[in-house]
DNA sequence: TTCCAGGTGGCAT
DNA sequence: ATGCCACATGGA
């Protein structure tokens, strides 16, 4: 075990892992949240502007504490300089200072590539209670066990190869619907764009560190086109895959909340995707992904559950 | 029972 | 390029 403190600003750890960008931190009956990432799991409590982690260290620990300090730090975007964002957006639009203020301390998590892959592929057409608890199962199932904490156990996200070789309807436990083979297939394709790859920059390197890296060096355009050629990958999931997988902070992924979010506020008819994406490259940029999650937030804050 | 959820693939125009 | 529609699952 770990024990980190960080100094936070702009930051609400309910938001931050209540928000919908990802499904695998808990709620604990004290406000802190456990839950893992980058194959670590750790409970985080925040106390005003200070942030207490304890991490767990994996069995062959390699990490020392400045690693999993930086880790944290990255993953929360902590570099990054939210009140300033905020004033940018809200004197750029007139209609999004209300999104901010419900929604203030809301910050884009910097997760794993293949986290976002697997996990916005789960999320299409489905609710986030069953996404959770979708990848939650696919985890414990498939995944590398990291650690307990707090009396939960946690899995890793489980390989691209293990779900490559894996049929649709080996799946069935998890209750992916007709998502399972979306899963499988996407997998599959990511194995093989990884083995297609120059050899000598992967030796030793996991494959989902591959195709981050992959991806990494890609920008939003070609990222975005690449992300489309995946199975189960439309244009919401790969601007969700861009945004909190990759940090494109500019992408900006419009599902049924943010259609009746900006329907509602701008006056738009809610099938009017394309204005909708024009309106956030002229007034968001280059934060639009920002501004969405402060919208999504508030809609349903206002409206959904 | 019907509707809905962080939509997409496949097919017909 | 655009418009339908089926697609699993479980909660409201």
């Amino acid at each position: 075990m770990e024990n980190t403190t960080l100094k936070v600003k702009d930051f609400n750890i309910r938001q931050i892992f209540l928000c919908g960008q990802c499904f695998r931190w808990y709620e604990e009956e004290d406000g802190s949240f456990t839950g893992a990432a980058f194959g670590l799991c750790a409970n985080m409590r925040q106390e005003g502007e200070m942030l207490h982690i304890k991490t767990v260290l994996p069995a062959e620990n390699a990490g020392n504490a400045m690693d999993i300090r930086r880790l944290w730090e990255y993953y929360l975007d902590l570099a990054r300089d939210y009140g300033s964002i905020k004033k940018y957006l809200s004197e750029r639009d007139g209609k999004i200072g209300a999104a901010i203020e419900s929604g203030t301390g809301i910050r884009i998590l910097r997760q794993e590539f293949w986290e976002a892959v697997v996990s916005f592929i789960i999320s299409q057409n489905n609710n986030i209670p069953r996404i959770r608890g979708c990848i939650e199962k696919l985890c414990n199932l498939y995944g590398k066990p990291l650690g307990t904490i707090g009396g939960r156990s946690f899995w890793d996200i489980p390989e691209p190869q293990v779900l490559a070789e894996l049929k649709a309807e080996d799946l069935g436990e998890v209750r992916l619907g007709y998502r399972a083979s979306y899963l499988v297939e996407t997998a599959r394709q990511v194995v093989e764009l990884c083995n297609g790859l120059e050899t000598g920059t992967g030796n030793g390197k996991s494959i989902r560190r591959q195709i981050e890296e992959y991806f990494s060096k890609l920008n939003y355009d070609q990222a975005y086109g690449k992300l489309l050629e995946f199975q189960g990958v439309g244009p919401k999931v790969a601007n969700c895959i861009a945004l909190f997988g990759l940090g494109l902070m500019d992408s900006f992924p419009i599902d049924v909340w943010v259609k009746r979010v900006m329907a509602r506020a701008y006056g738009m008819g809610e099938g009017e995707t394309a204005t909708m994406e024009k309106l956030a490259r002229e007034r968001f940029a280059p934060y639009g992904g920002i501004a969405q999650q402060y919208l999504f937030y508030h809609i349903r804050e206002t409206e959904g559950k």
